[in-house]
DNA sequence: TCACCATACCTCGGACCTCGATGTATTACT
DNA sequence: AGTAATACATCGAGGTCCGAGGTATGGTGA
């Protein structure tokens, strides 16, 4: 019907929406236990069925960023002779990440006004 | 308690949640009816208590972004013998909105999930 | 009349984010 | 020996958000 365009279009508002979420649901993730990068990047696939994946290079990104925030902390861990970087919330992360959970009510509050009722 | 670091944290994450909405809205709004950029901002005001309205040169970014991706398209109209510039939902641009609320509700899903209920 | 505010549009630079490509290593299998 | 999966990281291109600044018109009140 649309095409090519409509395609390009969604990538990019979907990409829009989902980016805003990474953050928390990093913050989620270590929230239950320490996870290193790639066990992330794992837990995203194994959450959304592939679907909502950050890409390594942002990933890595986002961890560095979170960590400036101080809201992870790392350190390098061995298991089985291989080093692991691991990343675990402070107590910071565990306060913002209350916060947080605010404001999605209230997005999704927003959502609701404009008559996007969740089935 | 932590001080400026979570004010600043805040901040952050909040302002990637919300990025994400914007275009969303905006496109929700001239689904109703055509709208001009400062009526959209003052549609954004209203709809959120002020808490949720993008900068004006955010909102003049998106708007003609949307634009190049043909889901909104432009006009100018006078009113008052004043001139105006009204922005209008495309055929496209509704089609996109309708599939958005499936991510939305999967986005949703992911946060119930996680165990983020909403009350 | 004239200052001032609200309305209305826009641009620009800086900071930041996401992605895909690329690079480096190690471990595990076949 | 070769390949795939694991694991980390950097880089540049393109894009987003914001705040500051600029231009201009219309209405209000002193």
């Amino acid at each position: 019907m649309f095409g090519d365009a409509k395609e390009k279009a969604l990538k990019k508002l979907r990409k829009e929406l989902r980016a805003g979420t990474y953050s928390l649901i990093i913050l989620s993730f270590l929230k239950e236990k320490p996870m290193h990068g790639y066990a992330i990047r794992r837990a995203f696939e194994e959450l959304s069925e592939g679907k909502l994946v950050p890409s390594e290079g942002t990933l890595y990104d986002l961890l560095k960023s979170l960590e400036k925030y101080k809201l992870v902390s790392s350190f390098w861990g061995e298991i089985g002779g291989r080093a692991r970087k691991y990343y675990k919330i402070t107590p910071l992360g565990e306060d913002v990440l209350n916060e947080l959970k605010n404001e999605l009510s209230f997005i999704t509050k927003i959502f609701e006004k404009l008559g996007w009722e969740n089935e």
